[in-house]
RNA sequence: GGAGAGGUCGCAUAGCGGUCUAGUGCGCCGCCUUGGAAAGGCGGUAUGCCUUCACGGGCAUCGAGGGUUCGAAUCCCUCCCUCUCCGCCA
């Protein structure tokens, strides 16, 4: 959500950052009802208060008696009413108008995503998305590199085919070694991050209407995530979901800033637009487990916090040693809630192509606004929205599958990184 | 799942149709007092929207949403949440 003040002051602004985003909101029609609404909303409060006057000149209703004994008091009484009864009347009919421009002024307003920072490459898709570097060296191997599933499947590591038994297509059992290894990836997480003031966490999964809504990934996502209808609760397609809601209505201290958190949670996904898209493996997966990094900040701070978890984010695959390169996204390949955001992909030797790990967003104001979220600014000693950032730690899934694809050998077993033995216990798998 | 209690200003609590412009205590801020502090005294202490150069004014908000009424924190309905006891349970 954005400030309609800002909406009405820089309408040309906002419809070039929605272009940018290759969204489409009627600007135009947005303000005409919000023009509406303020006249009308005037216009209901004036007689409102007219209303409020008359009833509390009214004191009392006399008793039947009272209003025999003072036949003028009655009078005046019964006229009184009925002038204020009129003035509820005319209020009534105009709040269904009132009513149905707002709820159209709400709809519009909701659809508009975040506007991009100034510094966001322009681009209409993914394939306009800006490489800033190429980190880490590739691992050259003297035979043909095996894809994470034909290495997985012989080492008896990943299951799929069960996995289709019991649940069907996109799920997986994560067996044996490759078990241990995943919670080895979870501690070497939090060992870093704790050493940077986060807050370790283990989120709800399970999330309201309201707060989803707030978190801005139910209008154009909403076919992503899974809805559990008899309970009204969405499954969290991330950590960030429920860790940004944790905080609604409240107010923070400047002196709290930076609050980071590390959640660690299962993540749901439908995955509705990918019919045959990634279906080999656990890359494109319905659930899988995630380290995710949260930060409530400073306005002013947002953009060196989001320099910050990028430098997180790569600071955890230089641990694991795996290549990787960094992505600006361009304005056009932003969802909804980002104003910036940076990817970092991992080589994958098996699939001869970088791969999608890491995603730290910048998402402002824009959630915050509808989550209530504020901090008492100590120069101007009012409230104002806190910007909120998120980004991947360790999306377990492909971590794994980075790490089998990087660390395979000939013989069709694999090493682990030297940074997660103390916490594996073994240093090969096969 | 069953039975009961309850959600009021940052926190605690009062209020049970008009006197609520929500009282009181704590906390917080300012001032007085002091060599300095504590204690004490005095004053202040919500948010959003609209309006105004400003002072100010209007409307809304007592968990959320509806309803009754000239008038609702207060009465009625629906929902959400919390607590206590019982049952079930990792």
């Amino acid at each position: 959500m954005l400030d309609i003040k800002f909406i009405r002051q820089n309408p040309d602004k906002v419809k070039e950052g929605i272009a940018k985003k290759q969204a489409k909101v009627d600007i135009d029609r947005l303000l005409e009802l919000d023009a509406k609404k303020k006249a009308l909303t005037k216009k209901i409060e004036d007689l409102k208060s007219e209303q409020n006057k008359i009833s509390k000149g009214v004191k009392e209703a006399p008793t039947k008696t009272e209003a025999i004994a003072k036949d003028v008091d009655s009078q005046m009484y019964y006229e009184t009413i009925t002038s204020a009864r009129n003035l509820k009347n005319e209020i009534k009919g105009l709040e269904p108008e009132l009513e149905r421009i707002a709820k159209e002024l709400e709809e519009l307003m909701r659809r508009i995503p975040n506007l991009p920072l100034e510094e966001v490459p322009d681009g209409k898709d993914d394939t306009q998305n800006v490489v800033l570097r190429e980190e880490g060296k590739k691992p050259e191997f003297d035979f043909k590199p095996r894809d994470h599933m034909e290495i997985a499947e012989a080492l008896d590591l990943i299951d799929t085919k069960r996995a289709a038994k019991v649940a069907g297509t996109r799920f997986g059992y994560i067996k044996g070694k490759a078990a241990l290894l995943q919670f080895a990836l979870i501690n070497l997480a939090f060992e870093l991050l704790m050493k940077e003031k986060f807050t370790p966490v283990v989120p709800p999964v399970m999330l309201k209407p309201e707060m989803m809504e707030a978190m801005g990934y139910t209008e154009r996502g909403g076919e992503e995530i899974y809805f559990l209808e008899k309970d009204n609760l969405y499954l969290i397609g991330t950590s960030e979901q429920s860790i940004g809601a944790m905080h609604q209505g409240e107010i923070f201290e400047e002196s709290e800033f930076p609050k980071r958190y590390a959640g660690f949670s299962t993540c749901f996904r439908r995955e509705a637009g990918a019919y045959g898209k990634d279906t080999r493996g656990i890359l494109r997966v319905h659930q899988f487990d995630k380290v995710e990094m949260f930060s409530f900040c400073h306005p002013d701070k947002s953009r060196e916090e989001h320099k910050f978890l990028l430098a997180m984010e790569e600071k955890l695959m230089q641990a694991l040693k795996i290549p990787y390169r960094v992505l600006n996204i361009c304005a056009g390949d932003l969802g909804d809630p980002a104003a910036a955001k940076y990817d970092i992909e991992a080589w994958m030797p098996g699939q001869g192509e970088y791969r999608e790990t890491h995603s730290t967003s910048n998402t402002t104001d824009y959630q915050m606004r509808r989550l209530n979220i504020k901090y008492r600014d100590t120069k101007t000693k009012k409230l104002e929205f806190v910007h909120a950032l998120n980004g991947t730690a360790f999306a377990i899934g492909r971590m794994l599958i980075a790490i089998i694809e990087n660390y395979q050998q000939e013989n069709g077993s694999v090493e682990v990184p030297k940074v997660l033995q103390k916490y594996t216990g073994f240093k090969k798998i096969g």
